[in-house]
Formats: C-alpha cells, structure tokens, sequence
DNA sequence: ATAAACTACATGTATATACATGTATTAAAA
DNA sequence: TTTTAATACATGTATATACATGTAGTTTAT
C-alpha cells in the first residue's frame, strides 16, 4: 500500500517531510510483521532482539549494559525485558562474582531452541517478503545514512 | 553514526536483512529527535501526531476512526491517546448527534497554538538536520515503498 | 582508611503499543 | 417489530518506551 493510502494524506510539505513519515510509518510495517511471525513463539519482537544479541556472544555471557547497547531502539528497558525472558526460561540470569554490579545472561537450550526456529520465520521475511534486491538495499543504506548525518 | 556503530553489529545476513535493522534504527532516530523538540510543548510524538491529523481537517470535527485511519502506526490506541489532549485542553470532545457511536474531536485555541509553535520546530527538523536533498528523497521514498511491497 | 563519586542495574511512573473484550447505538434481517 | 448483526468506541491487560530515581557495589581522592 503506498503511503498515501495507508496514512490518508496527500500533501507532504516536500519529499523529505514525505520520506521521514515513510521511514516511521515503514518502520511499525516491518514491526507489525515480525510481530506476527513470533507470536506462535509466544515472544515480542524486542524480545527476539535480545535473544538474537544473546547468540552473537554465545556461549559467553553478557550483561545488561552490553546488551542494551546493541538494541535497536536505544531507550528500551532491558532488565524489564528479560524479567519475561527469564520467566519463560529462555534465557539464565546471574551475578557477576567478579563484578557484583554486573548481572550476567545467558540462552538456554530452549531459549537457543526458540532463536533458531524464530530466527527461520524472521529470515523468510526479510529475504521472500522484502524482496528489495542486492544493489537497491545497499543504496536504501547509504540514504538512510544520510538522513542521519546530523546528528543531534 | 553509522548503523554498525549504532547497534554494535557488523556481521548482517545481507544488505535486505541490514536495510531492515536500518529502517527500524533510522525510524527510532527520527521518533527520539522529534520527542526532544516536542518535550518543551509537554506533547508526545503520538499526541503531536493526532494534533497534526485534527488540523487537517479543521475547523470541521473528527471521530476516533478517522483520525485512527490517519495515524503512522495503526496500532495506535487513539481515544487514549485523545484523553490526554482534553486532560491538557488541547482538544475538545463531544457526541455527535447524528450518529451517537461517534465522538467527534476539534482542535481548541489552546491546541492550534501549541499545534503551531511546535510545527515549527519539527520543521527546522526535517528541513534543516534531515538534509537529503529532494532528488535523494524522492528515490528513498520509490526503495521504501518496494520494502513494503509485498503487502502480507 | 574513609568519604565521595561513579557505575550498573533495579524499580517507579506516565504514556504508548498491541490486542481482546465490553457496551451503547444503529442498521439489517426474520 | 423483535431479533440479530454490525459499527464505533471505551476499557482492560500485558508489554514496551521514555525517563527519573533508588540502591548496591566499585573506584577514586583525600
């Protein structure tokens, strides 16, 4: 659905204030339809974020701060997140006896279980349902940089 | 900064499956910029957002499935979201009497003022720190609506 | 060695998201 | 006309976002 349609409005001020409600509204698109493909998982899709972090150490242990800086969305509560992580057993939580501040996480077996079979749904997702192909991606990257050039 | 910077990642299946992360990151950048500019307003993006749709329409009034079939994100609770303008008295709410299942929303003074003054600083926003360049816009604009291409 | 500052995390609050369910009103069917 | 279905919205619950504050543990400075 083009963007006009889905948000019911046909007067940008320009194509840059166009582009930025494309990107928001493209953004909660892809969102909405991880969240379907977990939901038979029974997990969020920042939920699978954490997971997806937790194998790219695996098996070492990493701690909330370590995490939290690998989230996509910057202001996301972790310790909360894995409060419910935790709770399903998918993933292991401890202090760090060398550094009792830190508390340290790890997947269990089913946690790494749910990953991989998850991991399955999202990448038919990416590969057959955002069918963008090699040379347009790289390009869509480089003007999503660009947006971001000014930082604030 | 750069997305592998950001996120702390350099290993993405593709460039699709690092264009997705991208989006969802570019659209958490513009979301937490546009909230900083909102804050001094005592306004959310998501109020700013339904402000926005009321004035499209304005002075004529709006019911919660109008402005609903507006919103960027669909999932979007809005006769919450619009108690919380009336809390602030920037809208003003009543029944319609042609069809009493409808509650219709207007904009008060109070609301297009606010409305106004922080259109202007989202402006400075996109226009001056989102600096893409129209033709850049425009074929951001064409690779996003190819993301969503393949409707689910 | 003790106080002060810093760090990492937990927790609290308000708002939003995602989705299910309840309720009043209207339209349609039997 | 009475029942049934549909519509529009309100409300409830679990989770997440955004941000502030509290607290235990560690480091630094005096």
């Amino acid at each position: 659905m083009k963007l006009e349609e889905a948000i019911k409005s046909v007067n940008f001020k320009n194509e840059t204030h166009k582009a930025g409600l494309n990107i928001l509204y493209t953004a909660w698109w892809i969102k909405t339809s991880m969240s379907r493909e977990l939901k038979d998982f029974g997990i969020t899709h920042e939920q699978y974020n954490v997971l997806r972090i937790l194998k790219g150490k695996s098996p070492e242990e990493m701690c909330v701060k370590d995490i939290a800086g690998r989230m996509i969305e910057k202001s996301s509560n972790v310790p909360r997140i894995i409060d419910r992580l935790v709770i399903k057993k998918l993933v292991k939580r401890s202090t760090d006896l060398t550094d009792k501040r830190h508390t340290v996480m790890s997947l269990t077996q089913a946690g790494l279980t749910i990953l991989d079979l998850s991991t399955k749904k999202i990448n038919i997702l990416f590969d057959k349902v955002i069918e963008v192909g090699d040379a347009d991606a790289t390009k869509l990257n480089q003007l999503l940089e660009l947006v971001r050039a000014n930082e604030e």
